[in-house]
DNA sequence: TCAACTTTGTGAACGTGTGCACGAGTGCCT
DNA sequence: AGGCACTCGTGCACACGTTCACAAAGTTGA
């Protein structure tokens, strides 16, 4: 089966595209929805119709001419290249507020991210149950990553621990990061690290709230008509 | 005041760089450190000194030939470009976990966007206390959008509910929002949203997990064999 | 003062991403 | 069967972002 290896690089905006699809196709295959076209898929996931068709034709994922795409096929298709046919279980490294809160966050392990840890330095963290998980000291990071086979790590630590439990999630076999501290991380080129930052991105609204009060000035103190 | 308009439209890619090259001036500056290059700031920043430099640019900001920025100076003009000269409330739709750790977190007040308010639809949740906040109803957010000036609001909702929470933060007067949900929301084109996904977060992280599996093998294999 | 050195600011080339426009299949209806 | 309506796949042009390379401008030291 699967003769044709799909193995062409896919762009990295296309790859950050393709969840958003594929949350979107989940629903309507829920909700019994056979086919759908790139137009229509564009509409719900707030993009141009030939960008979707474009994102999707990397996938060597064939639409039907005059009709549009099977929704099962793509769901398919899409968990298959993104690598969501089996779980990838994640090591949360942090237990203060941000950690504990991902940790009771059932959304991971219905994505197929299940919390099969949780590591702090402070001990005095240790032995508190969150989520159903006991949590850990960071010394026994490595034992766990490899016992559990973990690929991806989550970093929730204050900025300042930041780059040390990045280490030690590296040193540990860990081979991709998810960095919620407002630090810039420095690791071996072969890690990938995505980070998320809440500050930065308020901080961008912020922009764009300045200067819009500075741009369009003269509708200063009062109300926005709110349209549509 | 300010005869010097730098109303130069800042490109999106540069905008979102600034909050980091912020963050780590301030810790320079905190360090006592005062001057610093386009070459230790990009090493710092993780970037290319050409990019660092091509983006100050757009401040107007000048630094000086032969010696570099002066920190100071640049922080107060990066701050000046972002808005950041004065705080900006925000409130926080949704009181379960995610909004909680929210609250919870002290990163914003800090950062100089103080959570004045948080809602929820549930009543049962409304007169709990969070972060020294007491939880109102999401009735109340016109009334508190409009007596608290607030233009950002944040969204802790679950996927279900955030089309609705993201029309009552429209309707309330704000202008920005800052949507944790994972869903695709529809606004008024004037109204900016920047989104934050975990789960698309984890899901490009898991492509490169699968790609690095299956790419440098030839293991052209059948099914998936596990990896490592 | 002058030469050697450092570092900025930016023009130009390159690479990536976006969107249009249209050829080429596919299904439906007569 | 043939024509029509629909929708995919993609070549092409354009916009945006990144990086290089270098002149201009400044500093330092003799």
């Amino acid at each position: 089966m699967s003769p044709d290896r799909p193995r062409r690089r896919i762009p990295d905006a296309t790859v950050s595209r393709l969840p958003v699809y594929l949350g979107i196709l989940a629903d309507q295959a829920q909700a019994g929805v056979a086919n759908i076209s790139s137009d229509g898929l564009a509409e719900l996931a707030g993009v141009n119709a030939a960008k979707v068709r474009k994102d999707l034709s990397y996938l060597g994922s064939y639409g039907t001419r005059g009709v549009g795409y099977e929704v099962g096929y793509l769901v398919y298709q899409i968990r298959r290249e993104l690598g969501l046919t089996h779980d990838w279980p994640v090591v949360i490294v942090g237990a203060g507020n941000l950690g504990q809160a991902l940790a009771g966050y059932g959304g991971f392990g219905d994505r197929g991210f299940p919390v099969v840890g949780i590591v702090d330095v402070d001990k005095s963290k240790v032995g508190s149950v969150l989520g159903g998980l006991r949590v850990r000291h960071i010394d026994e990071l490595p034992q766990l990553v490899q016992s559990k086979r973990i690929n991806i790590g989550v970093l929730a630590t204050p900025p300042a621990a930041a780059q040390d439990a990045a280490d030690r999630l590296v040193k540990a076999g860990v081979t991709s990061i998810l960095n919620f501290a407002s630090v810039v991380l420095t690791v071996p080129r072969a890690i990938e690290v995505r980070k998320v930052d809440l500050a930065v991105e308020l901080q961008i609204l912020s922009y764009h709230e300045q200067r819009r009060a500075g741009g369009a000035v003269h509708a200063v103190g009062s109300g926005q008509s709110a349209s549509a």
